[in-house]
DNA sequence: TTTAATTTTCAAAAAATATTGAAAATTAAA
DNA sequence: TTTAATTTTCAATATTTTTTGAAAATTAAA
């Protein structure tokens, strides 16, 4: 395969990948395309290889920066705005664990403990029954809450060493 | 809040949060439904909760089914079909972890595998440079699928306490 | 067998989401 | 200043995804 065959694949599979998650199209493509240029690019730049309109560009390059994961660089002597992705991948997952976390987790857990004080008697088999299930939930939830915190913090060298000597 | 009030909340916040997870929100809210109903209810008592059409219901319960979160159960001397939802929320994260590797990690995977094998000079900046990005993702993800694995065969109980042991 | 209840399918319609492109706003060079 | 380049916004449009509902298929009781 040919680097620019590659480079188009990358671009292509990151996008469709992203769709599965929740994330836009473009956005991951964009994402993708920053991810293998070392150097900064231009917005004109990103809507020639993707083919997107100035709008749709300038937008989702907006959410990139809102998500950490891609900076505006100003460069010396040029009018345009430049555009760099984060290439350090565990600092990528990192970004994106943490404003998920903040973002659906969070909320999520806010609202199971609200649940879990529905009002009746806990004797009722139903009220019983929907706070057992709420409350599975939430016990998962905050595991996975305090687990993703430790995660946030942790050193990729640290963090993988570690999961090696968990799972043998 | 009342118990009616408490189940629909977590309903409609299980389907927005499906939603941002690539899975659509009557196929989240089914799923809520049949977590929170202790015994197997009909096609029509979900239609009826959830205001949705018959097509609509029968196309995300047989979706559910495959993801293994849900069954079919025939209950004696009754015409209709039945639904029961597996409760066990460890396993429920299980089956979805181990669809969704298969489904979209693995393949991520192996087309990172081949995305490395690009043709040309290894010396070649442009070329090196998209080989590490490519490699960096994975090898990350190559161990995300290891920690996945294990976490698919592991018990909760070992799970959280490794997880403990580990976070201190 | 019929017959009636129930489930499944899928083309058409509706709803949700993403994209465009041109006008407005901003920025910095002249 | 003025002017031109660049970025941003957002209503209109296009696309994708979801939902409907009625017909077809299936199932089991009569």
């Amino acid at each position: 395969m040919k680097l620019i065959e590659a480079k188009q694949q990358f671009i292509s599979s990151w996008g469709a990948f992203g769709t599965h998650w929740g994330i836009n199209r473009t956005m991951a493509q964009i994402h993708a395309l920053l991810l293998i240029c070392s150097d900064p690019i231009t917005q004109d730049d990103i809507m020639e290889e993707l083919n997107i309109s100035r709008g749709n560009t300038n937008m989702n390059i907006r959410e990139l920066i809102n998500w950490g994961l891609v900076d505006r660089v100003i460069l010396p002597g040029e009018r345009k705005d430049f555009f760099l992705a984060e290439k350090d991948i565990w600092k990528v997952v990192k970004m994106i664990v943490k404003e998920r976390k903040k973002r659906e987790l969070e909320p999520m857990l806010q609202l199971l403990d609200r649940l879990e004080e529905v009002e009746g008697d806990k004797r009722d088999k139903n009220i019983k029954s929907f706070i057992d299930t709420i409350s599975s939930i939430k016990k998962l939830g905050k595991q996975a809450d305090k687990t993703l915190d430790t995660m946030i913090r942790a050193e990729e060298s640290w963090f993988i060493s570690s999961l090696m000597k968990m799972f043998k």
